[in-house]
DNA sequence: TATATAATTTAGTCATACCTAAATTAATTT
DNA sequence: AAATTAATTTAGGTATGACTAAATTATATA
């Protein structure tokens, strides 16, 4: 079994690799809030059990093996974000925390009976994909919303999972996973977006639309 | 936050001053499959924080901070316990292993809503009482099975939680709590107890006998 | 190309929580 | 009361995973 801290390592350098391949010991400090040394002994010793590829100064990428560890952990987070959200009624800003630390104790057996209540299901609150079993993810089509012009509708993929009171504030517009919208208008120099969710209007600024991704865009409104 | 670590052992100081007033190291040692001499070192720390009373070579109990902290978490892992079982269908015999480390990571706001889920229950899969948020503990009346004599009736109340392998067996005979039974022999010399559970027989050794505890034991029925 | 800046790694430290071995204290036996 | 045995504590060591400070390597700028 490896420790709560690898696990967390993995798991992180699955989710910077995704967009961006090798991982450099800084933006992995950054993430985790650690520092730069902490992560590079860290590394070795993910090195010295075959989990992480690395050369000095070159950043890391997960071995296959890292990957399927990586993976796992992934899927009980986002099983137990889902769990949690549906069965116990949990708030959607409040799921993200309660899986971090749940996700390293959960044995696989009480993860399969939540996978059964939940009819094994395939996102999570947030609109992240539950891996399956074997480790297999559903490739998102989504876009950011930034890439959004006026008078484009769409529907509500994905929002960032991690930041509890940026998910209050969408949750005050409605702006949740499957929720459709419409842009109003996009001010100019890289200004907010005002759109149209179910006839009413919100504001919504650039930083947040950086986390917000959508599909289902409707290109014919372009304008 | 305290650590882990610590909260097993004022879980287990608890558990064992129940039945017995001060604890030794020794005994908490063997208890916690540790050496006395890692006992003795978190014995200071616990002092330090003034959870527990100690006098070198006379053994500890908790101070009345302690006793909330121990409780607590006695309170969480019943809960627990009871929520895996009732609401995922975990076996009985699993759900103490899962709970052990569960309940060191589980919210507030999660234990409030399983409780509100299970509708505020009392006792637990094993028939254990649940501490409530105040940490008051309903005192069970029930004496050990071995007290018993021929003829008498009882209906079980609880069973030692922590072997999944006597569970099974209990479970094997349908003896949970709540169960009634009555002795048909016990035979003598320390022998084992014959009984009588909805019509079926059951030979119960002295060994799995010492581990049911057994309440509204019928008097008259006494040989 | 030389220098300055940024990123990464090395070296050494700290706290937690366990361990073993030796020393001390308490309890029991003769 | 002395000696033996058992329990407890002290002392010193290990592994994990964080830290700081200093050294090294890579990259950008003049």
């Amino acid at each position: 079994m490896l420790t709560q801290a690898a696990e967390d390592y993995l798991k992180s350098i699955y989710k910077l690799q995704e967009k961006g391949g090798k991982v450099s010991t800084g933006i992995l400090a950054d993430y985790l809030d650690v520092k730069p040394a902490s992560v590079t002994g860290m590394i070795k010793k993910l090195k010295s059990m075959n989990l992480v590829k690395h050369e000095r100064y070159q950043g890391v990428t997960l071995t296959d093996a890292g990957m399927v560890i990586a993976l796992e952990i992934i899927r009980h987070h986002r099983l137990l974000e889902l769990y949690l959200f549906k069965a116990l009624g949990v708030p959607w800003d409040g799921v993200h925390e309660e899986a971090e630390k749940l996700e390293h104790v959960i044995s696989e057996d009480v993860e399969a009976r939540m996978d059964e209540f939940l009819g094994y299901p395939t996102t999570d609150p947030h609109g992240s994909p539950i891996p399956d079993k074997n480790g297999v993810v559903l490739k998102t089509h989504s876009i950011p919303m930034t890439d959004l012009n006026n008078g484009q509708s769409c529907v509500v993929a994905e929002v960032n999972d991690s930041n509890s009171a940026l998910l209050r504030h969408l949750g005050s517009f409605n702006l949740y996973p499957g929720t459709a919208f419409r842009v109003i208008e996009v001010a100019p120099f890289e200004g907010p977006f005002t759109i149209d969710i179910a006839g009413q209007q919100a504001v919504i600024g650039r930083e947040v639309a950086k986390h917000i991704f959508v599909n289902n865009v409707d290109e014919t409104d372009n304008v």
